[in-house]
RNA sequence: GGCAUUGUGGCCGAGUGGCUAGGCUCAGCUCUGCAAAAGCUGCUACAGCGGUUCGAAUCCGCUCGAUGCCUCCA
């Protein structure tokens, strides 16, 4: 449990992983917003988290996982101009905010399923804690950082920037950034060009809004966070993550509210997710290369060339680091795709496989190689290798060319159950992700029907009528059934 | 312009200075009635040029290329 090592965004190093209390570890992400379809990249980041989830859970941790909902104030412009999203997008579907809400969240928690994901320990909505956010403005007030003018509150980054490093998180400096910012109009309420909105008084056109000390308004995006993580977290906690994309503003910001209400550095360890790309260009909502992830099971969509099951598509990403860009391609998914599958067919011979007296591989060194992958950094492609490694024995030893003893077997079992289903996420035997186990009572009686065609084909070989037996494969296979005779019968699979 | 990341074999992708992951593709072999499956073997990889070193894909410098962020985004 001691080994483990993250990549920190604020020292740009790999460091050993100490959480502020023994055996428990406190991560939180930041969640999607809810005014549009999830998109794919968005998917990427969410499960790659949850493949740190899983893995802390498998090393024993206690994990509060919090992965928030944003529902409210999220403005188009992230400088505090621009239209609400939900309510902009309410409009054009003529519904109550609350409605894109909802529509939303519940897409985003199927996509989530269907990816096997599991759901973090809590998931909280920024409209169900205004409170909390005005109660951190407050004290971000009151102590020095925060200004109100006009029923709108800015925090002051010049002034925090006296006292800490305002982009320590980017390694930038203060002028650099100063440089780097647009002169906009409207801004003449901000003291300086790089403050932002902690409170937005509303307009009378907005429709999500609450009553505060300032008047009504909305939250800005950021406090949000800040709020909600330090709540159920603590004011210091152990893992803050997302996408690198919201590294230089949202996380930024984070860090700034919180120092300025707390005192103190909220986050330990930053971890950030890289970008998924589409012919090396960044997949993104708005430059018209993106696809959903319905779209990419079912192959609907000109870049497809045919679907992608959801576990398909979770160990081609698996077989990246979540640090590095992930280019999709249909060449690279389908090369995904026959790896999986062919993983996921070992995983069924292991359950028949027999032991002997003695073992020919060293399966105590391949479940160390699954642990050390894992442990640095979460290099889950390594740990796919060695699992491949397992696939390799797994068949030798069907094959009758290797042996295992029953003590190995049964570590070789929990070393591959443990680390494919339990740590990558890739789905259970029968089918994989729940969405597609729903069949199970017709799957036994299918798997009955193809054992009695086989049947029938074996008593046809042996009595050499291979016409017939070729036939029955042939008809077979051509329904998508893949026929393998082994050492001691037949198998089949789909 | 600033701050970062990156350039690996036919494709995708790991690589902590020396022991040259893995998957897919292609070719051959073993097994098989023939296939399939599985196993084994192979396919002149580290953008270019210098440097440090006994030794560099890995460290340093330069050149060329790609990408991200700085402006909504995971």
């Amino acid at each position: 449990m001691n080994n483990l090592k993250i990549y920190n965004t604020l020292s740009r190093k790999i460091e050993n992983f100490k959480p502020i209390h023994e055996g428990r570890a406190g991560l939180y992400v930041c969640g999607p917003t809810v005014y549009s379809d999830v998109h794919l990249g968005n998917c990427r980041t969410f499960i790659s988290f949850d493949l740190i989830y899983r893995y802390l859970l498998y090393l024993g941790y206690k994990v509060r996982y919090v992965r928030n909902i944003t529902d409210a104030g999220h403005l188009e412009g992230d400088r505090d101009e621009g239209e609400d999203k939900f309510a902009k997008k309410a409009k054009l579907e003529q519904l109550e905010p609350m409605e894109i809400v909802q529509k939303y969240t519940l897409g985003f928690h199927e996509v989530m399923r269907a990816f096997n994901t599991l759901p973090p320990s809590i998931e909280p909505t920024a409209s169900g804690h205004i409170g909390e956010q005005i109660e951190m403005i407050k004290e971000i007030i009151a102590n020095g950082y925060a200004y109100e003018t006009n029923g709108t509150v800015y925090f002051d980054v010049e002034k925090y920037n006296i006292e800490f490093a305002y982009g320590q998180l980017t390694n930038r400096k203060l002028e650099d950034l100063m440089e780097g910012t647009r002169e906009l109009q409207g801004q003449d309420e901000k003291r300086g060009r790089l403050d932002f909105a902690l409170w937005i008084a509303a307009k009378s056109e907005t429709l999500m809004k609450w009553n505060s000390p300032w008047g009504w308004g909305f939250p800005g995006w950021h406090i949000e966070c800040s709020a909600m993580s330090s709540k159920y977290l603590g004011e210091t906690f152990d893992i803050h993550g997302g996408g690198m994309d919201l590294q230089a503003t949202h996380h930024t910001n984070e860090i700034a509210q919180s120092q300025a209400c707390n005192h103190k550095s909220p986050v330990n360890y930053w971890m950030h997710t890289n970008m998924l790309t589409v012919n090396n260009v960044r997949m993104s909502k708005n430059a018209g290369n993106g696809f959903l992830p319905g779209e990419l099971f079912t192959g609907d969509h000109p870049l497809l060339e045919k679907g992608y099951s959801p576990m398909a598509v979770r160990f081609f990403m698996m077989q990246t680091h979540y640090r590095s860009t992930l280019d999709f391609s249909n060449e690279a998914l389908q090369a995904s795709e026959k790896g999986h599958a062919r993983l996921i067919a070992a995983m069924k011979t292991l359950e028949n496989l027999k032991p002997t007296t003695s073992t020919t591989s060293d399966i105590e060194a391949l479940q160390k190689a699954c642990y050390d992958a894992m442990n640095e950094d979460f290099n889950a492609p390594i740990l796919v290798a060695q699992l491949f490694e397992g696939s390799r024995i797994i068949n030798s030893v069907n094959d009758g060319k290797e042996t295992i003893t029953a003590d190995d077997l049964a570590l070789l079992k929990r070393t591959m159950h443990g680390f494919v289903f339990d740590v990558l996420g890739l789905g259970g035997l029968v089918g994989g992700p729940d969405s597609y186990r729903d069949n199970q009572g017709q799957d036994d009686k299918l798997s009955s029907t193809i054992d009695l065609l086989l049947d029938m084909r074996q008593k046809a070989k042996d009595r050499k009528d291979f016409a017939t037996s070729d036939e029955i494969r042939n008809k077979l296979e051509a329904l998508g059934f893949v026929i393998k005779d082994g050492k001691d019968g037949v198998s089949w699979g789909v």
